[in-house]
RNA sequence: GCCCCCAUAGCUCAGGGGAUAGAGCACCGCCCUCCGGAGGCGGGAGCGUAGGUUCGAAUCCUACUGGGGGCGCCA
């Protein structure tokens, strides 16, 4: 099924030869779409703007879709869709198992690298951020058509945990009677042990190469404490409903086996040297090199990324890598792809994207702090939330919020204002579709049925179903460009719709086709905004 | 010092070459004999500064100002 927008490009491609650049109308006096066409094509050809309009609105053939169109202003083609073929997109909706979602014409294998939470580490806002963002493209890709392999780049390796595992055993802690917050608390000790004693800071270092090489014991208790991290982990994402299970699990650790490996690679065919003891790649502009391997002799998270994409682009086969991390990666991020091209880890074929988003502010407007300077963690920001209103409408207020603006930008978690019921906010999105719903169930009650929308006299009829017409572009377009906020502002733009309709269109009180068409509106608009809101990660409750 | 991101209404944000720059919150008016007023309808108020490109710039380019972030062995 193709858009209604799509269907108009093509038939004026056809008779402009370019591509109209279509847009929704920008009043509802100008039609359903607006084209500048003309205006383009005027300069060129030496023409008045508007008398080639005129001239392209009888040659565009479109009869079959809408009204005849209009010139107006400078030369703008204004497009009026038929009432019936509106309505039958709309209703095409209703039917369709994809609800009018466009499958992509060639399928990819899309890796999306998210929520990479650390072990013995709380989760923080990054994390959040991050597990919301990837969870809402695993979900747009996968109703795409994509093949979606998420990958949770845990912190499950590193020098700490020779710190942390010492400790342990010094201490003669049940590990596996930890949880997260207990490893947290253990974390913070084994670190001021660290500083403050000089035999045990030397232990420590011992137990690092212990773990590096495999000693048993040493890995058994590592291995404890992964298991507790995952255990909060799963915790939290359960709580969030999100879709990242343990199979998604594929932290720093997995790549270890392969760093040398990559290192010796690089090295041997002369794109990393030694600089300063250090294996680095330099890449043309850039004074700071890329470091493969320490001059120690390990490896820091760079040789690890390069790995991670060598991995996935051989082993995973993916054609697509999105990597959802904070701003501040921004540069490393270009280093390592710039170094995995050069290394022919990333083929031309293969596409890697660094979707940055900004930091999380408090109410101040600076950086989310706790009162002692601390990093506020995930857990207790969902609190917050939930302190002002229940689950499932604290997490579409939490997530609502963090996909409604563009993603790089820095946001205000204010718990008050996205929980609210009026406003731009998940909560009014859920209220709209139980609204709906309630209509539906009123009618069944009442034995009354319903099957398309076939009568659109009223504007906001007519508005309501040239919105639901969009859906699929919609998705189309966030699938493409990775901005969920435009459908939030969609999804905004519906519930709006639905609310204007709902005040000026009786559904029950009207009778046989009108009633029965403003059903299927209904019932159109309720599948819509379930779809959508699951899109976002956000469940749509019949009632609220 | 170099690089990246951001700047739109009192506040929070859309709009990223095209018609009179749109929403929400807050504020001020209306609208409940009406399917959930958690709503609808209307009102005032704005593109950081200065140049440039263009028939046309909030949008592209340059400089500047202000805010945030990054820049060889932490991830």
């Amino acid at each position: 099924m193709s858009s209604l927008l799509s269907q108009l490009t093509e038939r004026v491609q056809a008779a402009t030869g370019i591509d109209p650049e279509m847009r929704p109308a920008t009043k509802p006096q100008f039609g359903h779409f607006q084209s500048n066409v003309a205006l383009r094509l005027a300069k060129g050809e030496g023409r008045p703007p508007r008398e080639l309009a005129a001239e392209l609105a009888e040659r565009i053939d479109v009869a079959d879709l809408c009204e005849p169109l209009e010139v107006a202003g400078p030369g703008f083609l204004n497009f009026r869709l038929k009432s019936g073929v509106l309505a039958a997109a709309a209703s095409e909706l209703l039917a369709d198992p994809h609800t009018g979602i466009t499958q992509t014409e060639h399928p990819q294998t899309v890796v999306i690298d998210y929520s990479a939470p650390n072990v013995a580490k709380p989760m923080h806002v990054g994390n959040l951020r991050s597990t919301i963002i990837g969870d809402c493209f695993h979900r747009v890709l996968a109703a795409r058509g994509d093949t979606v392999i998420a990958q949770n780049h845990i912190g499950d390796w590193g020098t700490q945990f020779g710190m942390l595992v010492e400790y342990i055993l010094d201490e003669g802690v049940d590990a596996a009677g930890l949880d997260l917050d207990g490893s947290v608390a253990l974390y913070k000790q084994a670190q001021e042990r660290f500083k403050a004693d000089e035999a045990f800071a030397d232990a420590a270092r011992r137990r690092v190469v212990a773990l590096q090489g495999g000693d048993p014991r040493t890995m058994e208790i590592w291995q404890t404490l992964i298991e507790v991290s995952k255990a909060g982990f799963n915790e939290a994402y359960a709580r969030l409903g999100v879709l990242l299970t343990d199979d998604d699990l594929a932290g720093e650790s997995l790549y270890n086996a392969m760093l040398a490996d990559v290192a010796d690679d690089l090295a041997r065919r002369g794109i990393a040297v030694v600089d300063d003891g250090a294996l680095c790649v330099f890449l043309e502009g850039q004074d700071a090199p890329l470091i493969v391997r320490k001059s120690d002799g390990g490896f820091g998270y760079a040789a690890t990324d390069l790995a991670a994409i060598r991995y996935r682009t051989t082993q995973l086969g993916a054609q697509r890598i999105i990597y959802v991390v904070g701003m501040p990666q921004t540069h490393h991020f270009a280093q390592v792809f710039a170094v995995s091209r050069l290394a022919g880890y990333l083929p031309e074929t293969v596409s890697a994207e660094h979707v940055a988003f900004g930091s999380v502010l408090g109410t101040d407007g600076k950086m989310l702090r706790t009162r002692a300077g601390k990093t506020v963690t995930l857990q207790s920001l969902l609190d917050e939330a939930e302190e002002v209103a229940a689950r499932p409408i604290a997490m579409a207020a939490v997530k609502y919020a963090d996909l409604s603006n563009q993603l790089q930008k820095d946001y205000v978690f204010d718990a008050e204002r996205m929980t609210a019921t009026t406003g731009d906010t998940g909560p009014y999105l859920q209220y709209a579709h139980a609204r709906a719903t309630q209509i539906l169930r009123r009618a069944e009650a009442e034995g009354y049925a319903w099957e398309r929308i076939t009568v659109l006299d009223e504007p906001a009829e007519q508005a309501l179903a040239l919105q639901l017409s969009r859906f699929g572009e919609v998705v189309e377009t966030v699938a493409a460009d990775l901005q969920p906020h435009k459908l939030c502002t969609y999804l905004f733009e519906l519930a709006t719709a639905m609310s204007t309709f709902y005040e000026q269109c009786p559904v029950l009180k009207a009778d046989g086709a009108v009633r029965s068409s403003r059903l299927a509106l209904c019932a159109t608009v309720k599948k819509v905004l379930a779809t959508g809101l699951d899109l976002l990660g956000i469940q749509a409750p019949d009632q609220m």
